[in-house]
DNA sequence: CACCATCCTGTGAGCGTTAACATGTCCGCA
DNA sequence: TGCGGACATGTTAACGCTCACAGGATGGTG
């Protein structure tokens, strides 16, 4: 009966060689409690000596449990996605579980329900969905929920899970510490108009606004690239030229802060002298921009984490009602773009209103 | 014999249904020729009444095949490994695999043969590894072979199938560039030490001066970092004021140059008046630093579409030798951070040579 | 000494698919 | 009429594992 020549190990190997039954071999690769110590030691043995590795699809198939979680992301070359994707991919295979990816090019309802068919069709045990976008969430609220799902940044879906960053309170720091620096009023920047996190930043922005009594100036739009960026910094600069107020700038995101700051630049605005710029993401390059950004910090290592643990959750215990909703902090990094609003010697403004520039 | 509530159907119920045998079902699935066209009907219309999916671990038990490619990984959150994660990722869709990733913390020769343990334990089909430092590609070569490799930058390893960028003819054309803008000679901010991409364009800048007979200055270390660019930059402006012929520097990659701008810009050093700056990458923000940033440009897509290539023909057709070695083409995009040598006035520099600005 | 509980180990079945082979049908051609 | 071959389908046996259950020891207790 010569046996295979090189055909891999199996479990029937290592009991014929450590002299047990294949289910003995089974007991000790399961750490089950009822295995004398001296037998798993011979077992151990075997499967060092076989280089014994155990067929993962022969147990998935018989456990009904593959051990991989789907991530659907969008453009994971972006700082934010890639860094949540990171924070996932670490907290998942501390879990002991897999970790299979989708990186779409265009999120649309379609997209987003193709890649999940096509995470269906390897069986994962469930399911993560970088959600940042309004189609995308709705488009995930409307699917049948045959997997346990995920959404990070998914808005407010009642009726899934949901992790997400504090944009509001981000948002509102910004908006406050630059209230906080004497300016009558914060001018935004907002991103892509179906981001959900754009819209939240924009919304806190807006009451904490009213809520100090500032005046709320009309939203400069953009796409969170830098080009747009530097178009709404030229914006700003022509206003500010036509005699508008603007000391104060909070950019939803990092890479548009770092055009305007280009195109105030090129229109000979100093920063943070004349107008002072806040980001959001805090992106490695941030400390160095010219100057410094003061901008908000998400934890993407803790979404990751909140990500899989509440989805293991979900997978261990089934479905829970209500689905929670884990919202993770964004804190405040004060760089040199911004400082105290020195605009002292002017004529006043056309929409003031009583600002009230507090310790 | 009341059936299973909700369990998912299996291929027996789509046969029953459909009126065949199972086996009839999976020719089917498989494409199989001999099916009668109004037989493959019934069939496809019971599969989707039913909406049967084909379990892919009793598949691949099977098959011995998971369809899955391994990524490997390093500091998925900067823009280069992001983009080729990106690319591969899509090109293994493409291809019909899906992908599963480690993505490493510390890069050790420990620590990648840790990560390929991991995904062996899933079968996947092959790995690719981005092994962009000395120690993961010197990890890979010293491991055994059992599944089908591909190293992404992965030095000249010479017995294993490597895909990566031209390196090489990136570094020379940004030096050249330089050179032909009328500069003496090229200062040089490297990589990480045990990089090879670092390595490499630091060499071949090194031998592009050599060749052009421009005396070659000491490099300037860095890490990749933006804050040791700026500490790089800062050196660079000290041995300026001390007369040393600084005008022109090509730094090893585009966030340490943003740190060098900084830095100039701090020491009152125009870029690109007083000196010029080639950065290497062209992340998204290089087009708005201040001033855009010249920089070499990888075609990352083609890297990930590579990879997938040479690893799908080693497990089709099994290791060939010798193994394929793809260089991917990098471009130069010539943006304002570099001009003209303006050092007319200036009295001669210590280490001259005899400096041939070609055409 | 009988008896039950506890520990350890083995036996057999079954997970859902594909591969190999068997069977049956129909056609063309000698 | 008979026969080989293409086609269409069914039957059976793996693939390598875990689960449920069946024992054979061993030890404490009545």
């Amino acid at each position: 009966m010569s046996d295979a020549k090189t055909r891999p190990a199996v479990m029937a190997d290592v009991a014929r060689r450590a002299g047990v039954s294949h289910q003995t071999v089974s007991r000790v690769l399961n750490d089950h409690p009822n295995v004398r110590p001296e037998t798993r030691e011979r077992v151990l043995q075997a499967i060092n000596e076989l280089a014994y590795r155990r067929n993962s699809s022969a147990r998935a198939l018989v456990t009904r449990r593959t051990n991989t979680l789907g991530v659907v992301a969008f453009d994971t070359t972006l700082y934010g996605p890639a860094s949540t994707l990171f924070g996932i991919e670490q907290a998942a295979r501390e879990a002991g579980y897999f970790i299979s990816i989708v990186s779409l090019k265009t999120i649309t309802g379609k997209s987003v329900s193709e890649a999940l068919d096509y995470l269906a069709e390897q069986s994962v045990d469930g399911v993560i969905v970088i959600a940042p976008q309004r189609t995308a969430a709705e488009a995930l609220a409307a699917l049948p929920a045959d997997v346990p799902v995920v959404a990070v940044e998914g808005g407010r879906a009642p009726d899934r899970p949901v992790v997400c960053v504090d944009q509001e309170a981000g948002a509102r720091a910004a908006t406050e510490h630059l209230l906080d620096l004497g300016h009558e009023t914060v001018w935004h920047v907002t991103g892509p108009q179906d981001w959900l996190e754009a819209e939240a930043r924009r919304d806190a922005w807006r009451a904490t606004l009213a809520a100090a009594g500032a005046p709320v100036p009309e939203v400069v739009p953009g796409d969170w690239s830098p080009r747009s960026g530097y178009a709404a910094g030229r914006v700003l600069a022509e206003r500010r030229a036509a005699g508008a107020n603007v000391t104060a700038v909070f950019v939803a995101n990092d890479q548009m802060a770092l055009g305007m700051l280009r195109a105030f630049q090129e229109a000979g605005i100093d920063v943070p002298r004349e107008v002072s710029v806040v980001g959001f993401d805090d992106i490695p390059e941030a400390e160095f921009f010219p100057p410094p950004l003061t901008t908000v910090r998400q934890d993407f290592a803790a979404v990751g984490r909140n990500s899989i643990g509440v989805l293991l959750d979900q997978i261990e215990d089934g479905p829970t009602l209500p689905p929670p909703r884990v919202v993770v902090p964004a804190s405040l990094i004060v760089r040199s773009s911004t400082s105290t609003s020195t605009r002292t010697s002017t004529r006043t403004v056309e929409g003031d209103a009583p600002t009230g520039p507090s310790g």
